[in-house]
DNA sequence: TACAATGCTGAGTAGTTTAGTCGTGAATCG
DNA sequence: CGATTCACGACTAAACTACTCAGCATTGTA
Protein backbone atom coordinates (compact mmCIF):
# COMPACT_ATOMS: atom_id res chain seq x y z
CA UNK A 1 0.00 0.00 0.00
CA UNK A 2 2.93 1.88 0.32
CA UNK A 3 3.65 5.14 -2.41
CA UNK A 4 7.35 4.95 -3.75
CA UNK A 5 9.57 7.52 -2.12
CA UNK A 6 9.80 9.36 -5.33
CA UNK A 7 6.64 11.47 -4.87
CA UNK A 8 7.74 12.03 -1.65
CA UNK A 9 10.99 13.02 -2.61
CA UNK A 10 9.71 14.72 -5.34
CA UNK A 11 7.13 17.33 -3.52
CA UNK A 12 10.44 18.27 -1.15
CA UNK A 13 12.12 19.16 -4.00
CA UNK A 14 9.54 20.92 -5.26
CA UNK A 15 9.37 22.54 -1.82
CA UNK A 16 12.15 23.93 -1.89
CA UNK A 17 12.34 25.44 -5.29
CA UNK A 18 9.31 27.12 -4.11
CA UNK A 19 11.06 28.56 -1.36
CA UNK A 20 13.62 29.92 -3.50
CA UNK A 21 11.65 30.81 -6.13
CA UNK A 22 12.40 34.71 -7.90
CA UNK A 23 16.22 33.79 -6.71
CA UNK A 24 17.44 32.08 -9.77
CA UNK A 25 17.90 28.97 -10.42
CA UNK A 26 18.24 26.28 -7.66
CA UNK A 27 20.80 23.93 -7.88
CA UNK A 28 20.58 19.79 -7.67
CA UNK A 29 23.13 19.86 -5.01
CA UNK A 30 21.34 22.32 -2.67
CA UNK A 31 18.17 20.50 -3.22
CA UNK A 32 19.71 16.90 -2.31
CA UNK A 33 21.65 18.53 0.63
CA UNK A 34 18.86 20.76 2.21
CA UNK A 35 15.91 17.72 1.60
CA UNK A 36 18.17 14.74 2.46
CA UNK A 37 17.35 13.54 -0.74
CA UNK A 38 20.40 10.98 -2.37
CA UNK A 39 21.53 13.15 -5.29
CA UNK A 40 21.77 10.73 -7.91
CA UNK A 41 18.16 9.64 -7.87
CA UNK A 42 16.83 13.21 -7.43
CA UNK A 43 18.52 13.87 -10.68
CA UNK A 44 16.11 11.25 -12.11
CA UNK A 45 12.99 12.70 -10.57
CA UNK A 46 13.95 16.42 -11.76
CA UNK A 47 14.32 14.77 -15.49
CA UNK A 48 10.29 13.42 -14.59
CA UNK A 49 9.44 16.50 -13.52
CA UNK A 50 10.49 18.65 -16.64
CA UNK A 51 9.39 16.37 -18.83
CA UNK A 52 5.78 17.42 -17.67
CA UNK A 53 6.59 20.64 -17.38
CA UNK A 54 6.85 21.39 -13.62
CA UNK A 55 10.39 22.33 -13.55
CA UNK A 56 12.84 23.94 -16.25
CA UNK A 57 16.17 23.72 -16.37
CA UNK A 58 19.59 25.45 -17.66
CA UNK A 59 23.22 23.91 -17.61
CA UNK A 60 26.07 24.98 -17.24
CA UNK A 61 27.68 27.54 -14.31
CA UNK A 62 25.14 29.43 -12.24
CA UNK A 63 22.65 26.70 -13.41
CA UNK A 64 19.52 24.68 -11.90
CA UNK A 65 16.09 24.44 -11.61
CA UNK A 66 13.41 26.37 -11.04
CA UNK A 67 9.22 26.30 -11.01
CA UNK A 68 7.70 26.95 -14.18
CA UNK A 69 4.67 28.35 -12.74
CA UNK A 70 3.85 30.04 -9.24
CA UNK A 71 3.67 27.62 -6.59
CA UNK A 72 -0.42 28.17 -6.05
CA UNK A 73 -0.86 26.54 -9.20
CA UNK A 74 0.88 22.98 -8.88
CA UNK A 75 -1.03 20.73 -6.89
CA UNK A 76 -0.21 17.62 -5.16
CA UNK A 77 -2.24 15.14 -6.72
CA UNK A 78 -0.74 16.91 -9.98
CA UNK A 79 3.19 16.05 -8.84
CA UNK A 80 2.18 12.56 -7.10
CA UNK A 81 0.82 11.84 -10.78
CA UNK A 82 3.48 12.94 -12.31
CA UNK A 83 6.08 10.52 -10.56
CA UNK A 84 4.45 7.83 -9.29
CA UNK A 85 1.94 7.05 -12.25
CA UNK A 86 -1.54 6.24 -11.33
CA UNK A 87 -2.49 5.94 -7.30
CA UNK A 88 -5.22 3.98 -7.64
CA UNK A 89 -5.20 1.60 -4.53
CA UNK A 90 -6.94 -1.06 -6.94
CA UNK A 91 -6.54 -1.98 -10.85
CA UNK A 92 -10.09 -2.09 -10.68
CA UNK A 93 -11.08 1.33 -10.06
CA UNK A 94 -7.65 2.79 -11.91
CA UNK A 95 -8.86 5.93 -14.27
CA UNK A 96 -8.72 3.44 -17.20
CA UNK A 97 -11.73 0.74 -16.55
CA UNK A 98 -14.19 3.27 -14.61
CA UNK A 99 -17.00 1.98 -16.69
CA UNK A 100 -16.19 -1.18 -16.28
CA UNK A 101 -18.34 -3.48 -14.19
CA UNK A 102 -17.71 -4.05 -10.43
CA UNK A 103 -15.71 -7.35 -10.33
CA UNK A 104 -15.79 -8.27 -6.70
CA UNK A 105 -18.14 -6.33 -4.58
CA UNK A 106 -15.79 -4.10 -2.76
CA UNK A 107 -14.61 -2.05 -5.52
CA UNK A 108 -17.10 0.53 -4.62
CA UNK A 109 -15.40 1.31 -1.77
CA UNK A 110 -12.32 1.49 -2.74
CA UNK A 111 -14.13 3.88 -5.52
CA UNK A 112 -15.32 6.45 -2.97
CA UNK A 113 -11.68 6.39 -1.13
CA UNK A 114 -9.97 7.28 -4.11
CA UNK A 115 -12.03 9.85 -4.98
CA UNK A 116 -11.29 11.73 -1.33
CA UNK A 117 -8.02 10.82 -2.02
CA UNK A 118 -7.70 13.26 -4.98
CA UNK A 119 -10.20 15.62 -3.99
CA UNK A 120 -7.63 15.80 -1.20
CA UNK A 121 -4.60 15.82 -2.53
CA UNK A 122 -6.05 18.28 -5.58
CA UNK A 123 -6.77 21.21 -2.76
CA UNK A 124 -3.27 21.01 -1.56
CA UNK A 125 -0.85 23.34 -3.21
CA UNK A 126 2.91 23.05 -3.08
CA UNK A 127 2.30 26.86 -2.26
CA UNK A 128 0.43 25.98 0.72
CA UNK A 129 3.04 23.41 1.75
CA UNK A 130 5.68 25.98 1.81
CA UNK A 131 3.54 28.27 4.08
CA UNK A 132 3.03 25.37 6.77
CA UNK A 133 6.26 25.23 6.87
CA UNK A 134 7.29 28.71 7.50
CA UNK A 135 4.71 28.55 10.24
CA UNK A 136 6.34 25.48 11.56
CA UNK A 137 10.30 27.52 11.42
CA UNK A 138 8.73 30.32 13.32
CA UNK A 139 6.90 28.33 15.47
CA UNK A 140 10.52 26.79 16.32
CA UNK A 141 12.01 30.06 16.60
CA UNK A 142 9.40 31.61 18.96
CA UNK A 143 10.49 29.08 21.06
CA UNK A 144 13.86 29.09 21.76
CA UNK A 145 13.87 32.65 21.95
CA UNK A 146 11.59 32.24 24.71
CA UNK B 1 0.51 2.37 -4.19
CA UNK B 2 -1.60 -0.47 -5.10
CA UNK B 3 -2.71 -2.76 -2.61
CA UNK B 4 -1.69 -6.65 -2.92
CA UNK B 5 -3.84 -9.06 -4.33
CA UNK B 6 -4.35 -10.61 -1.28
CA UNK B 7 -6.54 -8.08 0.64
CA UNK B 8 -8.83 -8.42 -2.52
CA UNK B 9 -8.36 -11.99 -2.43
CA UNK B 10 -9.36 -12.70 1.25
CA UNK B 11 -12.67 -10.14 1.32
CA UNK B 12 -13.78 -11.91 -1.93
CA UNK B 13 -13.40 -15.16 0.63
CA UNK B 14 -14.87 -13.85 3.87
CA UNK B 15 -17.95 -12.63 1.21
CA UNK B 16 -18.23 -16.05 0.17
CA UNK B 17 -18.06 -17.44 3.77
CA UNK B 18 -20.39 -15.33 4.71
CA UNK B 19 -22.80 -15.92 1.62
CA UNK B 20 -22.79 -19.77 3.11
CA UNK B 21 -23.25 -19.26 7.03
CA UNK B 22 -24.93 -21.74 8.67
CA UNK B 23 -24.69 -24.32 6.30
CA UNK B 24 -21.83 -26.06 7.34
CA UNK B 25 -18.33 -26.08 6.46
CA UNK B 26 -17.59 -24.50 3.14
CA UNK B 27 -14.45 -26.24 1.54
CA UNK B 28 -11.83 -24.12 -0.23
CA UNK B 29 -11.89 -25.62 -3.57
CA UNK B 30 -16.10 -23.98 -3.72
CA UNK B 31 -14.55 -21.12 -2.57
CA UNK B 32 -11.66 -20.60 -5.00
CA UNK B 33 -13.91 -22.08 -8.21
CA UNK B 34 -16.82 -19.89 -7.35
CA UNK B 35 -14.09 -16.48 -6.47
CA UNK B 36 -12.00 -17.13 -9.50
CA UNK B 37 -9.03 -17.40 -6.83
CA UNK B 38 -5.98 -20.09 -7.24
CA UNK B 39 -6.76 -22.72 -4.77
CA UNK B 40 -2.86 -22.97 -3.82
CA UNK B 41 -2.32 -19.64 -2.38
CA UNK B 42 -6.32 -18.73 -0.73
CA UNK B 43 -4.71 -21.56 1.30
CA UNK B 44 -2.15 -19.29 2.61
CA UNK B 45 -4.48 -16.31 3.19
CA UNK B 46 -7.13 -18.69 4.76
CA UNK B 47 -4.26 -19.82 6.98
CA UNK B 48 -4.03 -15.95 8.46
CA UNK B 49 -7.27 -15.24 8.60
CA UNK B 50 -7.27 -18.47 10.56
CA UNK B 51 -4.46 -17.24 12.89
CA UNK B 52 -6.48 -14.09 13.76
CA UNK B 53 -9.60 -15.63 14.34
CA UNK B 54 -11.58 -14.41 11.50
CA UNK B 55 -12.52 -18.33 10.09
CA UNK B 56 -12.66 -21.83 11.71
CA UNK B 57 -11.53 -24.48 9.66
CA UNK B 58 -12.06 -28.44 10.47
CA UNK B 59 -10.41 -31.13 8.72
CA UNK B 60 -10.96 -34.47 6.84
CA UNK B 61 -13.85 -35.62 4.95
CA UNK B 62 -16.75 -32.46 4.98
CA UNK B 63 -14.85 -30.30 6.19
CA UNK B 64 -13.79 -26.49 5.23
CA UNK B 65 -14.23 -23.35 6.21
CA UNK B 66 -16.47 -20.71 8.40
CA UNK B 67 -16.75 -17.75 10.11
CA UNK B 68 -16.51 -17.68 13.46
CA UNK B 69 -18.58 -14.61 14.03
CA UNK B 70 -21.21 -12.48 12.54
CA UNK B 71 -20.54 -11.03 9.18
CA UNK B 72 -22.29 -8.02 10.32
CA UNK B 73 -18.97 -7.86 13.00
CA UNK B 74 -16.01 -7.85 10.69
CA UNK B 75 -15.34 -4.45 9.23
CA UNK B 76 -13.35 -3.99 5.94
CA UNK B 77 -10.91 -2.54 7.52
CA UNK B 78 -10.01 -5.63 10.06
CA UNK B 79 -9.52 -7.66 7.49
CA UNK B 80 -7.81 -5.67 5.29
CA UNK B 81 -5.15 -5.08 8.28
CA UNK B 82 -4.82 -8.68 8.96
CA UNK B 83 -3.74 -9.64 5.80
CA UNK B 84 -2.11 -6.62 4.26
CA UNK B 85 -0.31 -5.55 7.70
CA UNK B 86 -1.02 -1.26 7.82
CA UNK B 87 -2.31 0.14 5.01
CA UNK B 88 -0.71 3.59 5.55
CA UNK B 89 0.24 5.47 2.04
CA UNK B 90 3.73 6.62 3.74
CA UNK B 91 5.76 5.23 6.20
CA UNK B 92 6.22 8.22 8.28
CA UNK B 93 2.23 8.31 8.82
CA UNK B 94 2.70 4.45 9.89
CA UNK B 95 0.81 3.45 13.39
CA UNK B 96 3.56 3.29 15.09
CA UNK B 97 5.00 7.06 14.86
CA UNK B 98 2.47 9.00 14.99
CA UNK B 99 3.33 11.01 17.75
CA UNK B 100 6.81 11.66 16.15
CA UNK B 101 7.56 14.93 14.58
CA UNK B 102 6.81 15.63 11.09
CA UNK B 103 9.74 15.38 8.71
CA UNK B 104 8.84 16.74 5.48
CA UNK B 105 5.83 18.80 5.35
CA UNK B 106 3.59 16.58 3.69
CA UNK B 107 2.76 14.00 5.98
CA UNK B 108 -0.32 15.73 7.48
CA UNK B 109 -2.06 15.23 4.36
CA UNK B 110 -1.49 11.87 4.36
CA UNK B 111 -2.42 11.63 7.80
CA UNK B 112 -5.69 12.80 6.75
CA UNK B 113 -5.99 10.58 4.13
CA UNK B 114 -5.17 7.73 6.24
CA UNK B 115 -7.72 8.64 8.76
CA UNK B 116 -10.51 9.03 6.23
CA UNK B 117 -9.61 5.82 4.97
CA UNK B 118 -9.48 4.14 7.82
CA UNK B 119 -12.89 5.66 8.94
CA UNK B 120 -14.54 4.66 5.31
CA UNK B 121 -12.85 1.10 5.65
CA UNK B 122 -14.12 0.48 9.53
CA UNK B 123 -17.62 1.60 8.57
CA UNK B 124 -18.27 -0.96 5.65
CA UNK B 125 -19.29 -5.02 7.33
CA UNK B 126 -18.64 -8.20 5.13
CA UNK B 127 -22.09 -8.19 5.53
CA UNK B 128 -23.05 -4.87 3.71
CA UNK B 129 -21.01 -6.29 0.80
CA UNK B 130 -22.82 -9.81 0.81
CA UNK B 131 -25.80 -7.30 0.60
CA UNK B 132 -24.68 -5.29 -2.40
CA UNK B 133 -24.25 -8.71 -4.10
CA UNK B 134 -27.68 -10.12 -3.91
CA UNK B 135 -28.62 -6.92 -4.83
CA UNK B 136 -26.68 -7.18 -7.90
CA UNK B 137 -27.83 -10.33 -8.73
CA UNK B 138 -31.59 -9.56 -8.15
CA UNK B 139 -30.69 -6.58 -10.39
CA UNK B 140 -29.49 -9.23 -13.42
CA UNK B 141 -31.91 -11.01 -12.77
CA UNK B 142 -34.90 -8.92 -13.14
CA UNK B 143 -33.02 -7.60 -16.56
CA UNK B 144 -33.15 -10.86 -17.79
CA UNK B 145 -36.90 -12.05 -16.82
CA UNK B 146 -38.09 -9.01 -18.21
C1' DT C 1 39.46 28.72 -27.17
C1' DA C 2 40.03 26.13 -22.91
C1' DC C 3 37.97 24.64 -18.97
C1' DA C 4 35.10 24.15 -15.22
C1' DA C 5 30.43 23.87 -13.68
C1' DT C 6 26.28 22.14 -14.32
C1' DG C 7 22.44 19.27 -16.16
C1' DC C 8 20.97 14.80 -19.15
C1' DT C 9 20.64 10.06 -20.15
C1' DG C 10 20.74 5.30 -20.02
C1' DA C 11 22.76 1.13 -18.18
C1' DG C 12 23.40 -1.59 -14.39
C1' DT C 13 22.37 -3.63 -9.70
C1' DA C 14 21.47 -5.44 -5.00
C1' DG C 15 17.74 -6.22 -2.34
C1' DT C 16 12.81 -6.75 -1.54
C1' DT C 17 8.14 -7.93 -2.61
C1' DT C 18 4.51 -10.33 -5.09
C1' DA C 19 2.00 -14.02 -6.38
C1' DG C 20 2.13 -17.79 -6.57
C1' DT C 21 3.47 -23.55 -6.75
C1' DC C 22 4.61 -27.88 -4.64
C1' DG C 23 5.30 -31.48 -1.47
C1' DT C 24 4.69 -33.46 2.76
C1' DG C 25 2.24 -34.12 6.84
C1' DA C 26 -1.79 -34.11 10.04
C1' DA C 27 -6.66 -34.69 11.26
C1' DT C 28 -11.00 -36.74 10.50
C1' DC C 29 -14.79 -39.55 8.68
C1' DG C 30 -16.64 -43.85 7.20
C1' DC D 1 -7.44 -48.61 6.51
C1' DG D 2 -8.10 -45.10 2.93
C1' DA D 3 -10.17 -41.13 1.12
C1' DT D 4 -10.77 -36.43 1.96
C1' DT D 5 -9.75 -32.21 3.57
C1' DC D 6 -6.87 -28.67 5.82
C1' DA D 7 -1.79 -27.08 7.54
C1' DC D 8 2.67 -25.60 6.90
C1' DG D 9 6.94 -24.51 5.04
C1' DA D 10 10.21 -24.44 1.25
C1' DC D 11 10.89 -22.80 -3.04
C1' DT D 12 10.69 -19.61 -7.24
C1' DA D 13 10.09 -16.46 -11.31
C1' DA D 14 9.10 -11.98 -12.23
C1' DA D 15 8.62 -7.39 -11.12
C1' DC D 16 9.71 -3.38 -8.57
C1' DT D 17 12.49 -0.13 -5.61
C1' DA D 18 15.95 2.76 -4.71
C1' DC D 19 19.49 3.59 -5.90
C1' DT D 20 24.78 4.29 -8.33
C1' DC D 21 27.76 5.34 -12.07
C1' DA D 22 29.91 6.57 -16.31
C1' DG D 23 29.80 9.40 -20.11
C1' DC D 24 27.85 13.07 -22.85
C1' DA D 25 25.79 17.85 -23.68
C1' DT D 26 25.50 22.65 -22.70
C1' DT D 27 26.87 26.98 -20.96
C1' DG D 28 29.48 30.81 -18.55
C1' DT D 29 33.95 32.80 -17.70
C1' DA D 30 38.92 33.82 -18.37
S1 LIG E 1 -11.59 -6.80 -8.02
FE1 LIG E 1 -11.36 -4.69 -7.48
S2 LIG E 1 -11.81 -4.67 -5.36
FE2 LIG E 1 -11.94 -6.80 -5.87
S1 LIG F 1 8.55 12.04 5.05
FE1 LIG F 1 6.44 11.41 5.23
S2 LIG F 1 5.44 12.56 3.69
FE2 LIG F 1 7.54 13.13 3.42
Amino acid sequence: MLLSTKGDYGVRALIDLAKHAGEGPVQRSDIARRRQLPESYLDHLLAQLRRDGFVRSTRGPGGGHELTRPAEEITLLSVLECLEGSLAPMVCVADANRGGESLCGQSWVWAEIYDDMRARLAAVTIAELVEHERQHERAIAANYSI
